[in-house]
RNA sequence: CGAGUCAGCCAAGAUGAUCGCUGCCUGUGACGAAAAUGAUCAGGGGGAGGAAAGUCCGGGCUCCACAGGGCAGAGUGCCAGCUAACGGCUGGGGGGCGUGAGCCCACGACAAGUGCAGCAGAGAGGAGACCGCCAACCUCGGUUGGUAAGGGUGAAAGGGUGCGGUAAGAGCGCACCGGGCCGCUAGUAAUAGUCGGUUGCAAGGUAAACUCCACUCGGAGCAAGACCAAAUAGGGUUCUAUCAUUUUAAAUAAUGAACGCGUGGCCCACGUUGGAACCGGGUAGGUUGCUUGAGCCAUAGAGCGAUUUAUGGCCUAGACGAAUGAUUAUCACUUUCUUCGGAAAGGACAAAACCCGGCUUAUAGGCUGACUCACUCA
RNA sequence: CGGCGAUUAGCGCAGUUUGGUAGCGCACUUGGUUUGGGUCCAAGGGGUCGCAGGUUCAAAUCCUGCAUCGCCGA
């Protein structure tokens, strides 16, 4: 029987936590979500969510992704090694069924903890992402 | 049956299963000498809203300030009541809309004072002669005077209709209607009146213009405030005494040395030369404030009503990178398709953050009651 | 969560106090100057004044309610 739960241990709970990960983490994306990661010194992975007001605008909305990825992450996180994860979100995911997110999330946690592993090539360092704006413009709406 | 008005209620459709989150209660009881605290695990029964929203008002609570009063500033604005309070609600008055049930209204004062009204128009406020009308004069087209009935301008032109009157006109006079003032009556009052008297009508609009009048208001907000408090740096007190020598009551003073900074190196200049204990401020972090309250339900009484009194019963979220969820089964409901077996899709607005009373805004639908209008039938 | 401010032409801003005509700079268009371009000169176009109600004869301006953007407080 695989444990399920997911009690405070499990999350990441400080500012300190948080900007750690924020410094050269490994990056997993897709349309709607980024995952930034970094393996920890516990014995479980750890899960911090940050979900921006400006990118989803109703109080509910923000809800319902934090307890998708919450859940997601739940029945998951026995094929993760010990790393701690910050989710970030892309404009536009409010728009998506929970079905579809459900399946994203699923795709990288895998595609995340790959990336950690430590055989895995490093990351290129963080720069700040060039011509960022210039390239969602062409992008048709 | 159709159209409509008002009031109230429900709201991720209902019931299960599996896997989770959270705080409460009961048991367990790690660490610890023990007590206390209560880690962990198990069980039980709770766990978003009518707007939780906007933050537009009002209050509780907390801290700060404060003799008393006034000014300034802000707000409210028909009258009476309700309330902890309000810009809220109830009842009444007045005005407007609707056939009606009903709905809407910042609705004090411009006769205290000041201001504003572009353009047009003769004239924009105790006025005025552009056209017209009338009279006089003359060069027959004008001049002077009278005149507010008619035309024209404007959002707005100084009571209305009729008769008399007049050179033409005019509240100039009269009748009726309307208005002002004083009184009477009804009403707590706003206000009302087939009421009485008086007044030819003189001062029109605008106060979401300044202003005046009446009433209200100290400021900030739970990120308020209270308590505990690591590391690092720094402050104070005491003791000891530093790397050496001399000196002094005393690390009191002086010299040298060392180290740091700077340099390829040197000189000069600058700075530092330990340790211990205690004290207070205070950051990260933690605890508290934190949910029993102007509370909810039922019955009875008072009141037209808002509301209130009495008795009985009930306890109903307290999170903090922030819980209240996900998947699935069966059964309902709506729409579409249909080979009438079924299949597919769908269910609003929206998430507590100290707590209440209101207002405003968003909202798929469903249910209940009262009433109005139209038509038909009896 | 609480407390504040702003929204006017493609861009940056006046005008709002005291209500009647929306203006300035850059940019844009046309013409002139020049061999041509720039500079310079002259003329011109372009604005539901964030949205919806109300007060008023008349609203960018006064009042009310919404929306969007931004700032501050641990």
């Amino acid at each position: 029987m695989e444990d399920f739960s997911f009690g405070r241990e499990l999350r990441l709970l400080t500012p300190s936590h948080y900007s750690r990960i924020f410094n050269e983490p490994a990056r997993a994306a897709t349309p709607y979500f980024t995952l930034l990661a970094k393996p920890n010194d516990q014995e479980k992975p750890r899960l911090g969510l940050t979900v921006a007001k400006k990118r989803v605008k109703k109080a509910c909305q923000r809800n319902r992704i934090k307890r998708l990825a919450r859940e997601s992450f739940r029945l998951n996180k026995h094929n993760l090694d010990n790393i701690d994860i910050v989710l970030m979100v892309k404009s536009g995911v409010d728009e998506q069924s929970n079905e579809e997110l459900t399946k994203q999330l699923t795709k990288l946690w895998r595609k995340i903890n790959e990336r950690c592993k430590p055989g895995a090539p490093k990351p290129p360092p963080f720069k700040k992402r060039p011509n960022k704006s210039a390239k969602s413009n062409k992008q048709p709406r």
